[in-house]
DNA sequence: CAAAATGATACTAATATTGTATCTTTTAAT
DNA sequence: ATTAAAAGATACAATATTAGTATCATTTTG
C-alpha cells in the first residue's frame, strides 16, 4: 500500500521547484526538464493544482505559474485531499445488524486513532520545509 | 485512501468468528450466514488463511476450519501482509539523479516515521483483542 | 457409493491509477 | 493584425489493483 500516489508526489516535487523560484514564472516546459516527467501528466497536474488555488497561472507568451500562497500553508495534507481523497483509513464494510456495536468496536477505535497520528504527522509537512 | 481492504476486513471477521466458536469446526456456509460475504469470496480467503497456516482446514462431511494458532499470535498485520503486500508508504517514484540527496531526504524520513508508528499501532491488534 | 466438506486454479468485472491527445483561449512581441 | 508560446478544458486509453465468480478435483464420513 502506498501512502502517497505518484500524482501527489509530481505535484509536491513541482511546487518544490516553483517555491524554490521564488519571484520568477516556471513553465510547464521547464518543470518538464527539471523533473522528468510526462509533459501531459504535468500539465494536468498543473491544471488542477491552479484550480484549487495552489498555484496562480498566466496564460501567454510570458506565462507560467507561480505559487498563490506561502509554501508554508501548502500542507501535503492539502495535496493528498485533492489527488486522492481524504484519508479514510476507517471503512468499515459492515452493516449495522452484522456490527451492532460499531461505536465501541475496538478496531475501529484503534484506525481511528492511527489515522489520526498519520493526519497529525502529515500535517507537519508543508512546502517550505522541502526546500530547506 | 484505505489502511484494510476488503478481503483482509472479512479476514479479519472470519477470524474472530472461528475463535470465538473454539474447539468446534466453523464450515464456510456457516461464516458465509453469519457475516454475509459472497462465498465463493469468502472460500478463497479461507484457502489463503490456510495456505499461510493462520488457519488448519480439514476436509470432508464433517470437515470445516479452525485456528491453527493462538488468536493473540494473529496479528492484523499478518493479515494485512498476506492479502495487500507489506505496508511501503515510502515508494520515492525519483531516480537518483533528480533525488540526489535520497538519505537526507525530509520527506523520505517523515515517511518513515509515519510507517513506523502505523506498523507499531497495527501489531498491537490481534484477533484475540477483537472477540472480548 | 453419495453427500458434504475443502483444494486448486482460471476467469471476469469494477474501480483506481497513470497517463495521452486534441483542441481552445490568452498574451507578448513583431 | 499575425504569430508563437504559453495555459485551459476535456475526452480518451492503458495498466494495475481490488473484488468477486465459476468449475472441477480431492477427501472424508455415513
Amino acid at each position: 500500500m502506498k501512502l502517497i500516489t505518484r500524482d501527489t508526489d509530481y505535484a509536491v516535487r513541482a511546487l518544490a521547484f516553483i517555491a524554490k523560484n521564488k519571484c520568477k514564472l516556471a513553465t510547464a516546459s521547464e518543470l518538464v526538464d527539471k523533473i522528468k516527467i510526462p509533459r501531459p501528466f504535468l500539465r494536468k497536474i498543473l491544471q488542477i493544482l491552479t484550480r484549487h488555488k495552489i498555484l496562480l497561472s498566466y496564460k501567454g507568451v510570458c506565462g507560467g505559474f507561480r505559487l498563490a500562497k506561502d509554501p508554508k500553508k501548502i500542507l501535503i495534507t492539502d495535496l493528498i485531499d485533492i489527488f486522492q481523497g481524504r484519508l479514510r483509513f476507517n471503512e468499515c464494510f459492515f452493516r449495522k445488524e452484522l456490527c451492532p456495536n460499531r461505536r465501541t468496536c475496538f478496531l475501529k477505535k484503534k484506525i481511528d486513532r492511527i489515522e489520526g497520528l498519520v493526519t497529525k504527522e502529515l500535517k507537519s509537512i508543508n512546502i517550505a520545509s522541502l526546500i530547506k
